[in-house]
DNA sequence: CGAAGTGTTGAAGGGTTTCAAGCATAGTGG
DNA sequence: CCACTATGCTTGAAACCCTTCAACACTTCG
């Protein structure tokens, strides 16, 4: 399917990037993982506590990572697209300690966890190029709780839909500040932390500013400055910087 | 100096429950660890962007990362203590992306970058530790976001004083539900992504509901059930699981 | 003693949530 | 083809949480 050896590319690339992946390296990694699967919208993908035997890889629609909380609400934590490793903290711990759902109808494919591993003890780099895209996620978390705790609903729904974009620029998806968004109000509202009637006045808000247009899971940034400007955001920790790695060592 | 040896083998005994790491490799971490720094309050260890050819071991003291926004105020994203590293992301990535600096005053050790990766070439388990390591720093930032989007004030407040606890605890600091907290309310109020003057009132109410007390920097826990239920805290993101782990390879 | 930093309190204002209802669209079955 | 339902988007109004501004008390320290 050459939608799946797309994708594996995808991630092959930024892993390279990442820490500077040989091509057999690459090719091992893409052969490791074969067996594909669809999930469709809302599906969990991997259960919370759950030991899995494989790693996903995400080839195609959008996930997310959330947490459910006893009042009945709960907290989006990660937004993954294609080319995204779903339960790479599992694989790197023991223990996955949130859910995976797919946002879309979504296609993965599997990685066996033991496969991955003696590939790692092969190619050492392998091993560094996955903790640095861990790095990575972590880095997007502390965007999130920088937003979360200190910005403003409307600041911090434009500061999303720049890294939104930006990733999604990233792995060939998007381009012309036009993308697809497949996201319900009510799915936004669970990531940005508020209520579903006040994320729609934001919406309407940055609609009004001229700075977006959304409307059926399309959208348009029209002023992506106006956008950067209003969100405070730099997409520097989105990048990978595997030169400054290598100089370190 | 003790202390030294004793925060050596603080991180050591965490990584060893992560990895299943020998003791010859936990020597040579510790080996390779040797020059003490002393940090005054409020310094900067760590800036943002820097590209450090040493991590920072966290010997005593109490450290946090934050990001400042341009509006002057900033996010706390972590609370690192002793047997923590301060820059691990930094290491894995080839880039810190957030400044990191002392609370009180605070010792560290240093460890050459460059030792370490050739360390970990030769004894993959200990990448493994590190690795596993970061992805407990990644489960906590995940509670951070559940708490600062979908949480109370007050279930924040109970949640942060869970965590804060239950990890002193574990690195041997803290017992019979006291510890030292010599945080400032603004620092506090940083972290929970809450204003100062509203801070000091939740805080207020946690006393008056009998469940802490908190001055001098000193903190009582007076029931631990009750603040466990306030914040909704459960503890197993913190322990590490090693068993698990070692089962799926 | 004065200065600076921290904790505390009151009151006003604004940002968000909640509740409630109305509208649009798409899918379903009669 | 047309109710009929379900889902998602939109809007209004009241209540509430939280911030801001301001002032004061307490402590530490030079």
């Amino acid at each position: 399917v050459p939608v799946v050896s797309r994708t594996i590319s995808l991630l092959a690339s930024r892993l390279q990037r990442l820490a500077d992946l040989s091509d057999g390296e690459v090719r091992a990694l893409s052969e490791a993982a074969t067996v594909t699967r669809v999930h469709e919208p809302n599906e969990m993908i991997c259960e919370e506590g759950a030991l899995s035997s494989h790693l996903h890889i995400l080839v195609s629609g959008l996930c997310h990572r959330h947490k459910p909380l006893p009042d009945g609400s709960r907290q989006i934590t990660a937004i993954l697209l294609p080319g995204d490793i779903l339960d790479l903290s599992g694989f790197a711990c023991g223990r996955l300690d949130h859910s995976v759902a797919a946002l879309t109808r979504a296609h993965t494919m599997l990685l066996p966890a033991a496969q991955l591993r003696s590939l790692i003890e092969r190619y050492p780099r392998l091993g560094q190029a996955l903790w640095a895209d861990m790095a990575r996620e972590l880095a997007i978390a502390e965007q999130w709780m920088v937003g979360l705790g200190r910005r403003t609903s409307y600041s911090r729904m434009a500061h999303l839909l720049c890294e939104l974009y930006a990733r999604l620029e990233l792995v060939g998806i998007a381009r012309d500040h036009r993308c697809a968004l497949p996201f319900t109000q009510a799915e936004l509202a669970d990531a940005l932390g508020l209520s579903c009637v006040h994320l729609n006045r934001t919406l309407q808000q940055l609609r009004h500013d001229d700075l977006i247009s959304l409307k059926n899971g399309h959208l348009v940034i029209k002023d992506w400055q106006g956008l950067v400007a209003a969100g405070g955001f730099s997409p520097i920790y989105l990048l990978p910087c595997a030169r400054q790695a290598a100089a370190v060592a």
